[in-house]
RNA sequence: GCGCAGGUGACAGAGCGGUCAAUUGUAUCAGACUGUAAAUCUGACGCCUAUCGGCUACGGAGGUUCGAAUCCUCCCCUGCGCA
């Protein structure tokens, strides 16, 4: 049974449709969304509402669960059973919270930016560089990265015992929670860092991955490697040179870059990448980025924009994104979205109603808005998908955009 | 009627002689959110002004002082206790 098969390529684009079957059982067809819930769970949905918000897909995090779990990883039940979930399950290695904890605290910045960031003066850069090439470890960071691995020294946690993830490390823990697809743990870099401390994280995370490779034990899991390299064009080529060249049995591609690096970003990196096996883009996002990401060949997506604004009250349609819980939705009896199908919508939820429910500060409130959301982008996505099947995705993209007035 | 305790910006509630247009919280308004430090965060929030700045404000009226939300006097109001 092959992991990936590739149904419909679209004729104008890198399009396609494909479907993941999992040794699990699970199967998603792609493009597909993956919702994000990090700590086994969908913030404020329960399994439930998991099942009829067509999900396929969920990733969970290796770092916050094993913040969680401590050894006792080593019982833990499995993702599919904790999450009620008999979809496709993915985990992350832990290598976003080398970048989230560690520099996008420090350097203030979040992975994707509008504008570009400035980046660190080119000295600067290269001290930061050559202190990581020879082991040196940032002082000032919660994370300190070395060569072997990464030390998370994180506050928020009441235990406050630092622990030290390794690729060997991320794979264990990541066999241990029992997703169908686990990701090699890599560095992600910030928006500041410029191209030589770029290139040395990424050599680093070119040797962990073969040091995952060597680590993983199972085969019921299928390893996807990480392509880096900031949004350096030559990083990016010999990144995914390199780790497309390595036995994954799919590929990410990770990292920050500004909005509108990303879409070179992809084209730089796919090209490099084994066209017969899935890729992921991981951390991303809107719908238009979808769409670009999707036309330049990517197979799957993760992003908290459909939970994480969601809970705050931003509600996305096919005619944009609006907040409920602006006090003039008060009283509205229009649904969320109108001949939305989703739970909420179904069950009558209006906007009046949930704009109430926020101001009460109800706990349900999170959840009917993350239920819409989440049903939103996985019903975009089988739109998306019958669109490649039809030979329509460029009128597709081109109708979505429109609409949000994009 | 007597005895306490109080009256501060939309509300709650600090401040108790100058650094007070007044801490803080809530509400309100605006914005952010892209491998979840996030049911979170940022900013605005007396009036006028793009800004500098000006004006009016801490129950009311006087007073003391170079200077009062802060001290004194009287008045009005509220809560509790006693008649």
């Amino acid at each position: 049974m092959d992991f990936f098969t590739i149904t419909t390529r679209d004729k104008k684009t890198k399009a396609r449709v494909g479907m993941l079957k999992t040794s699990h059982g699970g199967v998603a067809e792609t493009p597909s969304y993956v919702v994000v819930g990090t700590r086994a769970k969908v913030k404020t949905l329960t399994t439930e509402d998991i099942k009829k918000s067509k999900t396929q897909m969920i990733i969970s995090n290796t770092y916050h669960l094993f913040r969680e779990l401590g050894d006792s990883v080593k019982e833990f039940e499995g993702l599919h059973s904790r999450l009620g979930f008999d979809g496709v399950v993915m985990t992350d290695s832990g290598g976003f919270q080398v970048f989230s904890l560690g520099f996008s605290r420090e350097h203030n910045v979040s992975k994707v930016g509008f504008f570009s960031h400035k980046k660190n003066s080119f000295v600067a850069d290269l001290i930061l560089a050559l202190r990581a090439k020879i082991g040196l470890r940032n002082k000032r960071n919660s994370v300190r990265i070395t060569n072997n691995g990464a030390w998370f020294k994180d506050e928020s946690y009441s235990d406050k015992k630092p622990i030290f993830l390794t690729p060997e490390k991320s794979i264990e823990i990541q066999e241990s929670l029992g997703a169908d697809i686990i990701l090699a743990f890599d560095e992600c870099t910030s928006p500041k860092h410029g191209f030589w401390y770029n290139k040395w994280a990424m050599i680093r995370t070119h040797r962990w991955a073969l040091r995952c490779i060597k680590a993983k034990k199972k085969n019921s899991q299928a390893l996807y490697g990480i392509v880096q390299g900031g949004d350096y064009e030559e990083l990016r080529k010999e990144s995914a040179r390199v780790i497309g060249k390595m036995p994954f049995d799919g590929f990410a591609i990770g990292g920050s870059f500004g909005k509108e690096e990303m879409r070179n970003v992809i084209d730089w990196s796919v090209p490099f990448l084994p066209e017969e096996k899935p890729r992921h883009l991981l951390g991303v996002g809107r719908i238009e980025d979808i769409l670009d990401g999707v036309e330049r060949g990517i197979d799957t997506f993760d992003c908290v924009i459909p939970t994480r604004e969601g809970r705050h009250g931003g509600i996305w349609t096919k005619k944009g994104r609006y907040d409920v819980t602006k006090t003039k939705f008060l009283g509205n009896n229009e649904l969320l979205e109108n001949g939305c199908m989703c739970p909420a919508c179904s069950s009558g939820i209006t906007k009046g109603v949930l704009c109430n429910l926020f101001k009460e500060k109800n706990e349900e409130a999170g959840r009917y808005a993350t239920l819409h959301n989440v049903f939103f982008f996985n019903s975009f996505m089988e739109h998306l998908r019958t669109s490649i099947k039809n030979g329509t995705f460029s009128e597709f993209k081109k109708q979505v955009l429109l609409d949000l007035h994009l």
